[in-house]
DNA sequence: CTGCCTGCAAACTCTTTGCACGAAT
DNA sequence: ATTCGTGCAAAGAGTTTGCAGGCAG
C-alpha cells in the first residue's frame, strides 16, 4: 500500500467515524509512514514535529489508538516500559512473530503462520475465542557473541 | 515441589549469592507460594504484610528480580501495564502460551511445545540464539457472549 | 457558529532509587 | 562489629487527562 493511498484511507476512517482530519493528526501520520523501521510514541512526536512544530505530545498519544485502530498502525508490545509502532504497509497478518536483539535492540518480524491453528487450539480447550496473538522472541546476536560488535547496530 | 521444599531453595539460593535470609524476604516468598493464581507486585505486597507487617513496598520491588532470578517465580507480562507473576512449582518448562480472557481477565496458561522448535527457525534465518520466547493470546469468553456472564469470573 | 481538538501542565501508574537507620551474619 | 537490607519518600518513565482557547466542518 502506498503512502498516498494509505492517506486517504485514515482520512476516510476520519471521516467515517465522525473525527475532524486536523493538521496535527495529518503530520503525525505522514511522520509515521515516513518510517522504515519501528519507532515510539516520543520518536513519532519529533519525526511530527518536523512536519508541523505546532503538534503535541498529548496529541500523538491521542492519535495513536486511531492510527492502531484503523489497522494503519501496528502496536508492537516487548515488554520494555514503552510501545512500539510501525506502519502496516501491507495488509498485516497478525501471523508475525517479533524478534528482539538484545544486543542491537532491534526488532524484527518473521512469519509464524502455526500461530493461526494455535488460536483454534485455545479455542477447543477453553471455550475462547482468540482475539490476537503475540510471539515475542528475544534473542542474542551470534555475530555480537563472537566479535563484540553487532553486525546489525549501525 | 512443595512449599517447604521451595523455601529452603530460596534459602540455599540466598546464601550462594551472599544475601541474607530477612524476615521480609522470607515473608515475601511465603505469600507468594500461598497464591494459587497469578499476582501483582501490589498484590504481593498485601499478601506480604497479613504475614509481616513491616514488610514494605520498595522490599517487594527489590525481591521480586531474586525470584524470578531462581526460578522459583515466574514473570508473566501481558502488556497491561503492570506484570504479573505466578509461583513456579513444578519445573517450569518456558514452552507455555498465555491466554488472556478479555471478558474476566484470568489469566490461563495453556502448553505450546512447537515454541522450542520455532526457536530454531528464528535461529537460522536472523543468526539469532533464542533466549526466551512469549506467546499471548488474548480471547473472548463464549459463554460470557453468549450469556453475558463469565463463568470464570466468580 | 458549534463543538470537536488542541497545547499545556498537572496527574497518574508502576517501578526504581537515595538516604539514614536497623538487623543478619 | 560490619555490612547488607530496610522503610520512607521522592524521583523516574511513559502515558493520560482537565481545562481554556482554537480551528474544522
Amino acid at each position: 500500500m502506498s503512502i498516498p493511498v494509505a492517506r486517504e484511507k485514515f482520512r476516510s476512517f476520519l471521516t467515517r467515524k465522525g473525527l475532524r482530519a486536523t493538521n496535527q493528526r495529518l503530520a503525525i501520520f505522514d511522520a509515521a509512514f515516513a518510517q522504515k523501521d519501528h519507532f515510539t510514541a516520543d520518536q513519532l512526536l519529533d519525526f511530527a514535529r518536523d512536519i508541523d512544530d505546532s503538534v503535541s505530545r498529548a496529541t500523538v498519544y491521542r492519535t495513536l489508538p486511531i492510527l492502531t485502530e484503523s489497522a494503519l498502525l501496528r502496536e508492537v508490545d516487548i515488554g520494555s516500559g514503552e510501545k512500539y509502532y510501525r506502519p502496516n504497509r501491507d495488509g498485516g497478518s497478525t501471523q508475525v512473530a517479533q524478534v528482539v536483539c538484545l544486543d542491537c535492540d532491534r526488532i524484527f518480524e518473521i512469519s509464524a503462520p502455526f500461530m493461526e491453528w494455535y488460536g483454534s487450539t485455545v479455542s477447543s480447550k477453553l471455550g475462547l475465542t482468540p482475539v490476537s496473538q503475540r510471539l515475542q522472541v528475544s534473542a542474542n546476536c551470534d555475530v555480537f557473541r563472537r566479535t563484540g560488535t553487532c553486525p546489525r547496530h549501525g
